[in-house]
DNA sequence: CGACCATTTGATATGGATCAAGCGATGTGG
DNA sequence: CCACATCGCTTGATCCATATCAAATGGTCG
């Protein structure tokens, strides 16, 4: 079931006063129906054509860059709403893989291109999307930074302000995943989402299920 | 001396096939006269509003986050030719200094705005520069995820790959500067640089001026 | 020359990686 | 319906790269 945001609802009109002109669903009027992803199954891959942008109906994606020494960056997690397959250069420069089974809606560049105004609608879209991905970008290095503890602490309340609820939640994603969207190995952040249990912090019905328990210790530990 | 790379020639034009639609010089022909900054002198602070855009003629700036332990993330240096001071947001995400005496162009936003078809002008310039600072920014998670060594290399290459010349060329930056911005500590940096300079990597006639004696371990190390 | 600051070098401590094994859920074939 | 394999996750023991603490060296400017 798709979890609809400010950003994402029926009528692709944003609630929120948009910080520049961030009103992305406009240009995303249902275009064609959504494709169904399996779980891992690839969208695109490092070097392919950057031909499409594509939004989030259900389930999840992740970005990623395999690194030579075969570990793997993930570059970003994108959830039911976000708009993600923006590339700089005319390739992308990412993998992109469903981590659960999901719904997404791609749309070909051109096509928005040839529409009314499509150059300067276009531009205007792909800035706003940039800017976004930017500030994703320097927050993920703030992130990446700090002790493996705020990593993951920071990696949950990231999570936490994308979901529908934010004090309890289900991750879409696998400790593989966070641990390479962290730059920690996976027994790392095992360890530390178990200290943190015990440290009544935060519960866990199940490996998936999060429950953000007490979020002043989580806000100081972000700090 | 101000570097004149292939983006920054006097008549502002790009030589080089231009990835999206990158002319950035051509938004930046000199309105009034570049302004001097001292040393450690700054640019502009975290929190201030984003009115200006800066062109780098000689020197260098760094953009930094003050982290709440003190500590200190260098988002990005800025070369001549360069421009920074582009933002997401209404406000500086963060501080911007001039590493040693610098001569900067600053340009109004709403100045450009207000030229001839400056609205599509400048959204295209910001989306230019955006883009930019978004690879920038992908490449430098790539590079915090390496060893100390890897880190240190990848800087080295990244500086060479900006000087006009590639093989030997002058560090503007302090040694606590360049481990702000890879994440390690001035020590480790040093340390670093000298077990490099053992294995007749690099050399350094002074702890300023590095030339770059064999490229393939280099790029080797880099992988 | 002397003070100051940047850099290097040395000794030790430690957070997270690595290696290894155990556990629990889920699914499959007999 | 149960034995068993598989997969994702957790837990334990040890190791190592880099941080930390401390001091020496060198370069620059008054």
């Amino acid at each position: 079931m798709p979890v609809q945001n400010a950003l994402t609802r029926k009528d692709g009109r944003s609630q929120l006063a948009s910080p520049p002109s961030v009103q992305l669903g406009r240009s995303f009027e249902p275009i064609g129906a959504p494709t169904a992803f399996a779980r891992n199954e690839e969208v695109f891959g490092e070097g392919e054509p950057a031909e499409y942008l594509y939004k989030v109906i259900s389930g999840g994606v992740r970005t990623y860059n395999s690194l030579d020494d075969g570990r793997r960056q993930i570059a970003a997690f994108y959830l039911p709403g976000d708009i993600f397959g923006l590339e700089a250069r005319k390739f992308h420069s990412v993998t992109a893989e469903a981590i659960t089974r999901s719904m997404l809606h791609a749309v070909k560049k051109t096509k928005l291109m040839s529409r009314p105004s499509g150059d300067l609608m276009m531009t205007h879209l792909l800035l706003d999307l940039t800017t976004q991905e930017l500030h994703r970008t320097q927050a993920h290095i703030l992130l990446l930074l700090r002790s493996a503890e705020e990593r993951v602490v920071g990696f949950l309340l990231e999570i936490a302000k994308r979901e529908a609820c934010k004090r309890e939640f289900d991750l879409r994603m696998s400790r593989q995943d966070i641990a390479d969207y962290l730059g920690l190995t996976i027994e790392t952040v095992s360890r530390t989402l178990t200290r943190l249990e015990n440290a009544a912090v935060i519960s866990m019905q199940t490996s998936r299920h999060i429950v953000l328990r007490y979020r002043p210790a989580l806000h100081r530990l972000n700090s």
